[in-house]
DNA sequence: ATTCTCAAAATTATCTATAATTTTGCCGAA
DNA sequence: TTCGGCAAAATTATAGATAATTTTGAGAAT
């Protein structure tokens, strides 16, 4: 996640916040005080504002008006719900997506997959599970569903780094195989109903 | 869509904004400069500032860093995209909801419907339409999922009101009976599949 | 006439300061 | 001891001011 350098003040304090958040290194339900991000960004805190609220839109803090915003809880229920919201929207997007697959992305996602194989930590494993997400699912060309998947992704590495899930590497490995299979052969429903299983059982494993 | 006297300023500018978006009074494509809202609104830039996140969040302005933010367009793709991830999401809280249906709630969805009936303008219209669907998916106690479709809906009102649909009444009172019926007769996914397809036909009218 | 350059104007982004609200902690009364 | 209220401290929200960037337009050169 990369903090790229020339963006704006705020949305850099935002990613950085954002990569807190997720890594779990400001634990849920932390209140965030604007004035204190400011003065560690060096900052004034009107940024810090506009920050608070990029974090809000990817519900990754909640915003009480008057009261500050805290980093937003995650219960079991709430990891489901993304599941379930990533199952449907990332199957709709790789029905759309399969008209404009080419053997070259394919070979792409294979590659990412291949990564996430060689991946020692969990954060090394998710940026190559997302990069491989992303690569069967942008020749959809539809941005705002992608970008809603995005946000989505965020929240989903949330419930993965906060340690609730031991093992991650062998059934998704399967799946993304069995995924590239379908594709290949040009059953493209298959690779839609096994990729909308695959992204519904990350919510569905056992807390630690 | 009531302005509420209450909230902070921002998101009291943010929602006169969206309305005035939505309905067509500011165009596609418009500059929205800061310190002129700021100034129409008696108030400070930052507020405005902090609406525009809102907005953009909603997808109804693209900013650019440095440039400022823009009505954002909308082409008959993103018309598309947006009907198709409403009958996604729709659909998926629908199922959701079913368990947790009953008759009471019915009878408010099918009071919702004859408004629409009664209804002499597009606003009217469109305002009791939006509550159709809220009522018959608000069971599914999913509030990320309800917030998303509330979005949703919000881009495909503006569509509605662009004028590119000239008739609204006749079909979509049908299929809003049949998901009643199919729901009362316990055909949950027989009322998914004509909602999800309902949903959709909402994007492939053609423009005027 | 067209295009390029440069300076002025407009606009955005940020900082500093002020007002309003909420939280915190202490003190007294039951 | 515990509860309630009041005052001080902390914090949020907004306003006003400054710096930096982009847009605009005029004038000169081709």
């Amino acid at each position: 996640m990369t903090t790229a350098k020339s963006d704006t003040l705020a949305s850099r304090i935002g990613k950085t916040l954002a990569d807190r958040i997720i890594s779990g290194a400001i634990e849920a339900g932390a209140r965030l005080r604007q004035d204190h991000v400011a003065e560690e960004f060096g900052a004034s805190h009107v940024p810090v504002r506009e920050a608070f609220r990029l974090l809000e839109s990817q519900g990754l803090v909640v915003s009480e008006p008057r009261r500050g915003v805290r980093v937003a809880g995650f219960t079991r229920e709430e990891v489901r719900e993304v599941a379930e919201m990533r199952a449907a929207l990332e199957a709709l997007a790789l029905r759309h997506a399969v008209p404009h697959m080419t053997r070259a992305i394919l070979d792409q996602a294979e590659e990412a997959n291949r990564a996430g194989d060689r991946a020692r930590d969990v954060h090394a494993w998710e940026a190559a599970n997302r990069k491989f997400h992303g690569i069967i699912l942008a020749p959809c060309g539809m941005p705002r569903l992608l970008k809603a998947i995005d946000d989505l992704q965020t929240a989903s590495a949330r419930f993965l780094f906060s340690g609730w899930r031991a093992e991650w590497e062998a059934p998704t490995d399967r799946d993304h195989r069995a995924i590239l299979d379908a594709l290949r052969a040009g059953q493209s429903e298959l690779a839609v109903s096994v990729l909308a299983r695959h992204v519904q059982t990350i919510g569905q494993k056992r807390p630690k």
